[in-house]
RNA sequence: GGGCUCAUAGUCCAGGUCGGUUAUGACGUCGCCCUUACACGGCGAAGAUCCAGGGUUCAAAUCCCUGUGGGCCCA
């Protein structure tokens, strides 16, 4: 009989003949039902190319949770949006215009990042397709669209007017050369030579002095402290005393601190606000009441007393000066600072305190905990990352930036008095350059406003995914029936930013947890095990690797190489020696495909002996279906198709399959259970490779794509598990003795057949020609 | 500096909860083989002080402690 599959291997090529097929028939387009899977979808950031290969096999896992919902009968929601808010995209338009965001009109620079991120957006939203995303690509949101905007911005309202936001002072990198703040990611370390003072300070009540070592003396005015290690016994007798400053005199104790290391200058250092970020940390954590002796004119302020007005750097060497002269400098050594710069402009920043929008988080941490211990995590133990975030938790969440391509707070000042003024919530306002929308200040009447000019946080956009999914204040019925979402899956490097923060506002908004399941993958390194990065060149671009191995072979990889939770190195190697697997899949169908579909028939005990171990195989997968995790599906059904199935049963069953010297009954035991395993091992394979399954599911099986199926469940036959190792050690042993007698496999050998595997004598014997 | 996590053949990984034969599988390497699904294949072989040190135990890859190295997050 003519095999009905012709071509002798898989073409990857395929896939895309079957993706139009399933674009054509609308094959995972969502009706909204009473009970849904919802997806809490993570919106990629297209932050440039390439895009992260890491990521890529992120959501074509995320692709495999919602096959297995659908094929657990579900009816599944899954949205897919492109975070398109934040700084990434202003660096790669600065970058790539050669201009710079302060320097350029700002609704020109707007444009620009647009442009930016819609050429990057279309690539990546490629990318998912070829990967064969079963989300609903034709209708993606975008983060920075009005309507997101619009409801950022509703639910900061909604929050203000719950009295959840406040305005406080809070230390930030500040760039006085450029005039900006400066986000933590955008400073980058220079190694610049500069003098470390060792200055001595009068201990209180005593004749004792305690040398300090300080790279900037001219701080010594906000000094609060000093601190040294509580293992340093040289300063064991001095904790706990009071020193005098010296030129401003203030007194100060000493105390103990983890992060005074004894090895650096004389092991004792002097805490002023602000020198570095350990000095902010150590504010906070001692609550220290914070001087500000540099403003934002880069100038030393009054608190600076007679060096007011000096730059820090002329201040420096004026106090070096008047403190050699009054005797307080013990010694001076040149050593070569790790400074803190502006990315860019290579000026070392300041760390000023700026007054900014701060979202209450602190009295809900208890709250957050106890939500946080009702939500299934896969695995269980990432949990913990956000347990200890929440355990850490010191200050409430600063929401302002003032950067320009984000979410505009909506906020407009009263002109002559300042009081803040929030518009109704629903609309997208942009107070930079709207109109105020009200008449007259409500605490004073004047009539004129200034409208705010920075932009929220990134993570109080994306905080709101599944409200804004669930169509949150504009649907009631389509939100009550997708909210609270299913699951959420996401990476595990942002649990304390995008998980912790989306717990926090849904809760605050909706007194709700926004998903029962969180899902945590791991991180995707290199081959070697290091962190992928454009600068480190060895960032692996995974739009060649598909187009070139195909999206199965792509997903089959990531299956078979992401133990879940756990970080995965990429190798292109190992993706492209991935492909064999499915030559196997691909020849295995091939041959069954010559074969007619039988409805039943009787079994043989070779047959019983490998359906019990195809329902073994059934109940692993489901093992690990249940919890998302691929990882044990996809090994269990290579090692299953390939050193079972192809392996054993296959090779014993061909020429009973041919009829050869068989009846007809027992030959139709063969060919039902050759396609009984066959189709129950493409339905197993669906959720991970669902292009391969679908083409020879539709070939050998069903009209209707495979991917309307429901998945295979467990049927408990008569376990025959116990024999596999004799017959696959059997057979490995009729293998060996043709070799040593150098001897074809066709040709016969006489082997006598172990008394255990006398029923299945027949088969053996014309498997291996055994006279 | 703090937290979490990982460490098993050249490479990747299973096993670890519940300690007990010869430590699983894949990739790669080498040898032989066209066998009416597949040479993108088959068969076979070589290859591991289970990171180091200590402890518990009759017995440790597995449990405990310390250290080293990688990764991520936070500061």
């Amino acid at each position: 009989m003519e095999p009905k599959i012709q071509e002798k291997a898989w073409n990857p090529e395929l896939e895309l003949k079957i993706l139009k097929q399933w674009e054509e028939s609308h094959l995972y387009d969502f009706v909204l039902k009473d009970d849904n899977f919802t997806i809490d979808t993570p919106p990629p950031y297209p932050s440039g190319r390439p895009w992260h290969i890491g990521a890529a096999a992120h959501y074509a896992q995320i692709d495999m949770i919602a096959r297995t919902a659908r094929m657990n009968g579900k009816n599944v929601f899954f949205p897919l949006g492109i975070d398109r808010n934040g700084l990434p995209v202003e660096l790669y338009t600065e970058k790539k215009h050669n201009i710079r965001m302060r320097e350029t009109e700002r609704g020109k620079f707007l444009d620009l990042c647009r442009e930016a991120l819609d050429d990057l957006e279309a690539e990546m939203i490629q990318i998912m397709k070829n990967l064969g995303l079963s989300a609903d690509l034709e209708h993606y949101y975008r983060t920075d669209s009005e309507e997101y905007r619009a409801l950022t911005q509703a639910t900061f309202i909604e929050l203000w007017n719950k009295g959840l936001i406040y305005v406080a002072n809070r230390p930030n990198n500040y760039d006085w050369v450029s005039g900006t703040t400066i986000a933590d990611a955008e400073i980058t370390y220079l190694d610049i030579p500069t003098k470390l003072v060792y200055i001595k300070f009068q201990i209180k009540n005593s004749d004792n002095t305690i040398t300090v070592a300080s790279t900037r003396p001219e701080l010594l005015c906000t000094c609060k402290t000093i601190i040294v290690n509580s293992e340093d016994e040289r300063y064991t007798d001095v904790v706990g005393k009071k020193v005098i400053v010296p030129i401003s005199n203030q007194e100060v104790e000493i105390k103990t601190h983890h992060s005074a290391q004894k090895e650096f200058g004389s092991g004792a250092v002097m805490v002023c606000s602000y020198g570095d970020h350990n000095d902010v940390a150590l504010f906070r954590e001692l609550k220290l009441e914070e001087a500000i002796a540099i403003g934002l004119d880069g100038r030393m302020t009054e608190v600076a007393g007679e060096y007011s007005g000096l730059k820090p750097k002329q201040a420096r060497t004026k106090i070096i000066e008047d403190l050699e002269k009054k005797g307080f400098v013990e010694k001076i050594e040149g050593v070569v600072h790790r400074t803190p710069v502006s990315e860019r402009s290579k000026n070392p920043i300041e760390i000023i305190p700026m007054e900014e929008y701060y979202l209450k988080q602190l009295d809900s941490v208890e709250k957050m905990k106890s939500l946080g211990s009702e939500i299934n995590f896969h695995p269980p133990m990432h949990k913990q990352i956000l347990m200890d975030w929440l355990e850490s938790i010191s200050i409430d969440w600063p929401i302002s930036r003032r950067r320009f391509y984000g979410t505009e707070i909506p906020i407009w000042y009263c002109k002559s008095c300042s009081e803040p003024h929030v518009p109704e919530p629903g609309k997208y306002y942009k107070p930079w350059k709207e109109e105020a929308p009200f008449n007259k200040c409500k605490k004073c009447g004047s009539s004129e406003f200034v409208g705010e000019e920075r932009t929220f946080d990134t993570w109080m956009d994306s905080s709101i995914s599944p409200l804004f999914v669930s169509k949150y204040t504009k649907d009631e019925d389509f939100f009550k029936k997708t909210y609270p979402a299913t699951l959420r899956p996401q990476a595990k490097d942002i649990v304390r930013t995008w998980l912790y923060y989306t717990l926090l506002r849904c809760e605050q908004l909706t007194s709700q947890k926004p998903w029962s399941e969180a899902w945590i993958m791991g991180y995707g390194l290199d081959e070697k095990g290091m962190k992928m990065s454009k600068s480190k060149g060895n960032a692996l671009d995974p739009l060649p690797v598909i187009q070139k191995m195909g999206a199965d072979t792509f997903r089959f990889w990531s299956a078979t190489e992401i133990n879940h939770g756990y970080d995965f190195r990429c190798s292109e190697q190992k993706i492209e020696s991935t492909k064999k697997f499915l030559s196997k899949l691909w020849n295995v169908s091939r041959f069954l495909s010559s074969f007619p579909i039988i409805d039943s028939a009787t079994l043989t005990p070779t047959d019983k002996w490998i359906l019990s171990e195809l329902d073994r195989l059934v109940s692993e997968c489901k093992r690990g279906y249940s919890e998302y995790n691929f990882f044990i599906p996809a090994i269990a059904l290579r090692e299953f198709t390939w050193n079972l199935f192809a392996a054993h049963y296959i090779e014993m069953v061909k020429s009973r399959a041919y009829g050869i010297g068989f009846s007809e009954e027992e030959k139709n035991g063969a060919i039902y259970t050759l396609h009984k395993t066959l189709s129950t091992i493409l339905k197993l394979l669906a959720p991970i490779t669902p292009f391969i399954t679908d083409y020879l599911w539709q070939i050998l099986y069903s009209k209707q794509s495979i991917h309307k199926e429901l998945q295979v469940q467990q049927e408990s036959p008569e376990d025959m598990t116990k024999f596999s190792k004799e017959i696959i050690e059997f057979n490995s042993n009729v293998w060996n003795e043709k070799k040593r007698k150098n001897l074809s496999l066709k040709d016969s050998i006489s082997i006598s057949i172990p008394e255990n595997l006398i029923q299945f004598k027949k088969d053996l014997q014309s498997m291996h020609n055994l006279e």
